[in-house]
RNA sequence: UCCGGAGUAGCUCAGUCGGUAGAGCAGCCGGCUGUUAACCGGCGGGUCGGGGGUUCGAGUCCCUCCUCCGGAGCCA
């Protein structure tokens, strides 16, 4: 019996014969010769099955062969150009294990919400294989970046008690005999908290906002990573999160080629993504954009076209930095050089928008604890956050990326439904 | 929540001025020894999103509801 091998491993073992567990994407015939092209999760192969060289009843069985049934091929693995993958199988053996009926995904167009209605199955196609390796990639890289880095992970609750930013976004449900629990929309004050004990931390996890978004960049379920750094200002907070983003789009670059080629991405604009990125202040954004056109006035925030006008043509990210107070969270620093505003940044990435939200902390308690009633927050949820100010306060730093925007970003997917395997959106919850 | 668009065959869509419902693909049958969304010939396939109205007659006009898509705001 030959030996069982994946696809990737294929063209290592040409002139062997050898046997592949896989899917039937497609099959091809021209009466006298036949193919299939199968797919196991690591790659692509097309067999070929000549009628004359293999017994009837394999043919047969070709004839046969429906999309998405689950074959086992044995045959002799040969170099081919004419092959899609360099390499192909010459059958001499097929089996099926699992038939398929009417698989309702065919290889023709099909719109949206067909799709969607199927995702279990549409994971299967091609373009969804390529999108969910690019996805594990940058997840991998993640925490690689910080592993490598000296952080620590620290998991934070996804129930929760005190809310994170402003009400009225979040998920709620009943906690046993405690009142209302929210679904976490952010582990930012948590992962401060752990940042006294072990100096660099990082939380990664889901995150909920409960906010009626209807556009291609928001989910109510999305997945961020959010570190957290002691003795970090602003300016150094910035310079790690552009390490950070190229890191990731570098990793991409190197291993994930042919998935980007599947999206018909091309990686060009990718390789210019080094830093230093490029920095504006919200100051300079806000006048640059008057002179644009832009009807923006000072202390409001950026709106979509404002960010698409700022990073057109751009070759890597924009920072833009110090929004006015007003606009952002209680949390973040009064900016001693002009109080009007905070000491933070948005990460805008070109053709897409902002990828990250970060800030260096308020670290005076009694500056903090006025945010805090100026924003008319429940202060009694807020005395373990506020003892971080209490007990050995620290300047620190911090930023949240979120991993499908980043994903949609680097290969330049158009709708942010299709970074993650099940979307959770407004109007969807099914499959 | 607001603004805009769309629901017709399994899928993607066309359907003129209100007059007997169409195409391509998929499926099935046949042909073809190097195909790449293979190709060529044939066949079957309809609650025109639901309800109500106008009319001799509605896929088409009017009202209403439902679903989906895109955009805005909010943000990652």
């Amino acid at each position: 019996m030959p030996t069982t091998l994946r696809i990737s491993d294929l063209p290592a073992h040409a002139g062997s014969t050898v046997a592949v567990n896989a899917w039937v994407m497609t099959t091809r015939s021209s009466g006298k010769i036949g193919f299939i092209v199968v797919r196991d999760g690591s790659g692509y192969l097309q067999a070929v099955v000549g009628k004359r060289d293999v017994a009837p009843d394999l043919w047969e069985r070709f004839e046969g062969l429906t999309q998405e049934t689950s074959v086992r091929l044995e045959g002799t693995v040969r170099a081919d150009a004419r092959a899609p993958g360099g390499v192909e199988l010459s059958l001499s053996a097929l089996a099926v294990l699992g038939p398929s009926v009417e698989f309702p995904i065919t290889p023709k167009e099909h719109g949206t919400a067909f799709l969607m209605e199927r995702r279990h199955l549409w994971l299967r196609s091609r373009r969804q294989v390529a999108l969910m390796k690019i996805r594990h990639e940058v997840v991998q890289a993640i925490r690689d970046f910080f592993h490598e880095r000296g952080f620590t992970l620290v998991d934070t609750p996804i129930l929760t008690g005190s809310i994170g930013e402003s009400a009225g976004t979040l998920f709620e449900t009943e906690y046993f005999d405690l009142g209302k629990a929210y679904l976490a929309q952010t582990g930012q004050l948590y992962v401060e908290t752990a940042c006294a004990a072990l100096g660099k931390v990082y939380c990664f996890g889901p995150t909920f906002r409960a906010e009626k978004s209807k556009t291609r960049r928001h989910l109510t379920e999305f997945w961020m990573v959010e570190p957290e750094v002691a003795f970090a200002d602003s300016d150094a907070n910035m310079r790690l999160q552009e390490e950070f983003v190229s890191y990731i789009v570098a990793r991409v670059l190197d291993r994930r080629k042919a998935e980007l080629a599947d999206l018909e991405r091309d990686p060009k604009p990718l390789e210019s993504v080094v830093p230093p990125f490029h920095r504006i202040t919200y100051t300079d954004a806000v006048a640059k954009l008057q002179g644009m056109g832009s009807d923006i006035v000072w202390g409001k925030d950026l709106g979509a076209e404002d960010e698409a006008r700022l990073t057109d043509g751009l070759d890597r990210p924009l920072f833009v930095m110090n929004y006015p107070k007003e606009a952002k969270a209680f949390y973040m620093k009064e900016n001693p050089a002009d109080p009007r505003t905070v000491l933070c940044d948005d990460c805008l990435a070109p053709g897409l928008g902002e990828i990250i939200g970060g800030s260096q902390r308020e670290d005076d308690y009694d500056l903090l604890l006025a945010r805090i009633r100026a924003q008319g927050l429940p202060e009694e949820s807020y005395g373990w956050y506020l003892d971080l100010r209490r007990y050995g306060t620290f300047v620190h730093s911090g930023f949240g990326l979120g991993v499908e925007r980043t994903v949609q970003w680097i290969t330049g997917t158009p709708h942010i439904r299709e970074t993650i395997a099940y979307p959770r959106m407004m109007y969807r919850l099914y499959p």
